[in-house]
DNA sequence: TGAGGTTACGCCTATCGTAATAATG
DNA sequence: CATTATTACGATAGGCGTAACCTCA
């Protein structure tokens, strides 16, 4: 697992939908199926609920997705100016 | 920046030197040398003092070794028995 | 001279974009 | 028919190991 999946994760879960996300990242869709994938087959469970045209969270999803933003936002960098990443 | 170059800034930190972590981590030092440098560049600061035989760590590199830690640590996986990585 | 860090180089995997496909409203 | 997710496929980039080199005890 790298930091790419939990970028990749959250913004799939906040923008709605790999579309979106892959709009805003600038990425095309397959990157984003892909790596949603790979991440789904490491944690051994399902991310979203595909079964509707529009993608929903799972419980998994929800529960994953406080710990993407938690690892993401970690640095508060009080010794540097702009974020890590 | 990933979290394969805080998994290794954080081995070379914690075991004093390139060549026990990549020893550790059952990669080439070479490895580890290249993804310090990068991560180095990146940050646009230098980790590790290097004029001795042995490193140690720079002012950024203590600071930077809190954050990585505390990115690496994040989830405590109440919902998963295993960690993620 | 042996151990540690860097650099050069080639291999190989993984990620990416394009394009085609299926499904949904 | 427009939008969205998946899959196949080829190209590219990047990480890794080997090996050579330099430096220091």
């Amino acid at each position: 697992m790298e930091l790419r999946h939990l970028r990749y994760f959250k913004a799939v879960a906040e923008n709605g939908g790999f579309a979106r996300a892959a709009r805003i990242l600038r990425v095309a869709q397959s990157a984003i199926s892909g790596q949603i994938h790979d991440l789904e087959e490491e944690l051994g469970a399902s991310l979203f609920d595909r079964a509707k045209r529009q993608i929903r969270l799972t419980y998994h999803g929800e529960l994953f997705l406080k710990d993407a933003k938690t690892v993401l936002a970690s640095p508060d960098c009080a010794h540097s100016a702009e974020r890590y990443w």
